[in-house]
DNA sequence: ACAGTACCACTACAAGTGTAGTAATAGGAG
DNA sequence: CTCCTATTACTACACTTGTAGTGGTACTGT
């Protein structure tokens, strides 16, 4: 199942909301700052029609008139999907360097680093 | 800038053989094993044509009638600008957990676990 | 010098995407 | 019961993307 930009920030408020109607995920997204940018009710409804059709998401009720969402693929079936072409696109499809350049790139704290590199001790005892 | 997964693709094979031409580059395409698929070479030229206009590419050149390009934007500035919103997408935004999945979910040799070790190590002591 | 070919610029077109308007209507307020 | 409003289903539309065809023409081999 492919998903574009928009229809994955959809996912992932569902993810985090579910179950819950289109106009919950207006608001969510409206209430949303760090981002000026606003869209019509309609515009997250034509989402939720689309992920309703490619079946990422079902109906599972009703509140009032309105329909209530849940999610059917999770969040890892997707990144699975989604993760090698992207390391492919990006990386030549060498996850090491990869995870370096997340290493260098990003903010980690004392306890993110400690915590990943146990991920790695233990990785190498296989 | 923009670039859709086959402009990807393209570029990708920009920085590994720069500069070069259209066929050159559909030569290297049709070559490429792993992928059953083949594309004509008007495709990859209308890519081509497609990354110059958008800025990512320019003529240096000719050989012979053919045009010779090469990159203008570097492979770190697109992925720069490429990551913050996949690790959004499917991290919401944390790199904790997306360094973690890829330790988890990819093939990584000893030689690769320690040169992250290291890496780690360096990163604590900032 | 002439023909063939490789390459170019331009055009095409269906599917997918972001964005939203419109018409109909079910439920709630009074 | 009636009206208002929140929602829905449906439609629209321009832009992007993958994919390629066409017609013209600059080189190249003979």
């Amino acid at each position: 199942m492919k998903l574009s930009d928009f229809e994955m920030d959809i996912m992932q408020l569902l993810w985090q909301e579910e179950p819950c109607t289109a106009s919950q995920l207006h608001k969510v997204l409206l209430a949303d700052k760090q981002k000026d940018k606003k869209v019509a009710y309609t515009t997250v409804k034509t989402i939720v029609d689309r992920l309703e059709h490619k079946g990422a998401i079902e109906r599972c009720g009703n509140e009032g008139r309105a329909i209530v969402f849940r999610t059917i693929v999770t969040q890892d079936a997707l990144s699975e999907q989604a993760m090698p072409s992207f390391m492919q696109r990006f990386f030549k499809g060498n996850s090491r360097s990869l995870i370096a350049h997340f290493i260098k790139e990003e903010k980690l704290n004392d306890e993110d680093i400690e915590y990943l590199q146990t991920l790695l001790k233990n990785k190498k005892l296989d």
